[in-house]
DNA sequence: TTTATTAATAGACATTGTGTTGATTTTCTT
DNA sequence: AAGAAAATCAACACAATGTCTATTAATAAA
């Protein structure tokens, strides 16, 4: 990303999309080097100038992705469930926008499972100060109806994604807290 | 499962639990047909008896408990939300409990999203029909509502999983009843 | 217990992708 | 235009793969 050299940003862009391709087609597991350069028409021996193996390849796009989820929430101020406190949802849903085609890859079908497990743990991570807020009292019984929340907010990404965004971020934020707060209600 | 030959019992047990031994420590990726029988001093050569290579025998794996699953959902008849309708939901956290160490490694962190995937769908098949049932004139709208919930309940039960399973699968399956309830209120 | 069957083992094999290196060519930046 | 850096090409040892054959051991059924 950082690289201001062209070359190294085509050849980049270039196995990143070819990646994305290979992911629609099939899991990171038959996915050899090899096989990627081959299809982008670039050098095996470029690529392991930039990457160690496809597994690090996949992983230094995943924390690109989560950077820029950690800097959008970072970028609100922690309040109390209320009115505002789903700006931040709304960011995320632009971000992942913004990224569709490697992220539906990497949410999809021949994901990354662990990818998964680190936009839940950034949603946490976030979250549970908020909860903290609002539900001061009940926190040790809420474990599974906040899971629940979590999960069911990477599903609802998920869903997102694989349509065509028919809805707007704003429309997925106002969404996404009003299921978390119903969902919520049942530990009251 | 099938084989009535102890030897065959015995040597799919091994590898299995060196699977799921070896998923609590690192991806399928990194996991080598070599390294697993070295593990569980299974001749190399034996492990191409009965599997294709390491995927394939996650396949099966999974293939058993999803048709476990299966079996069990089909088991109970097609009810309207009500009293008992979450009756198929205990079943379903039995079975889990029952293959625990394999279930956690296949939704835990080096899990698989495929698996994550058709456990998703099994849910949905049936539970699709009951909430056309009841709640028929909204089911365009509640795409996103129910995305969450699916989700969700995955996401509940990776939780219930990873900890000590505390709570019984009846009292699981009562919170996911009311968590999904109140979800989807969201959307009426 | 014996026998026929079937599974597991051991060792060898060609194949393929891996990761690395050094020399050369191409492309960029300034 | 010149120097720097990236991409290419060819070659390399290496390790895991998947397949085979011959041999040994364990099992089920009589």
């Amino acid at each position: 990303m950082a690289s201001t050299d062209r070359r190294v940003k085509k050849t980049k862009d270039c196995l990143r999309k070819g990646l994305a391709e290979l992911l629609e087609e099939k899991g990171i597991n038959d996915i050899t080097v090899k096989e990627l350069t081959d299809r982008v028409d670039i050098n095996r021996s470029t690529f392991y100038l930039h990457y160690r193996d496809i597994y690090d390849m996949m992983e230094q796009i995943e924390d690109e992705l989560v950077q820029k989820i950690d800097e959008a929430i970072h970028a609100h101020p922690v309040s109390p469930f209320g009115e505002n406190s789903f700006s931040f949802i709304e960011d995320i849903f632009s971000i992942l926008a913004a990224n569709k085609e490697i992220c539906s890859a990497l949410l999809g079908e021949n994901g990354d499972i662990s990818f998964l497990h680190r936009i839940e743990e950034l949603l946490s991570e976030h979250s549970l100060k908020v909860l903290r807020d609002t539900f001061p009292d009940k926190m040790g019984n809420l474990k599974y109806a906040y899971s629940f929340c979590l999960s069911g907010c990477v599903g609802l990404i998920k869903t997102w994604l694989s349509g065509g965004h028919e809805a707007s971020p704003h429309h997925m934020a106002k969404l996404t807290f009003s299921l978390i707060l119903n969902a919520m209600k049942t530990q009251r």
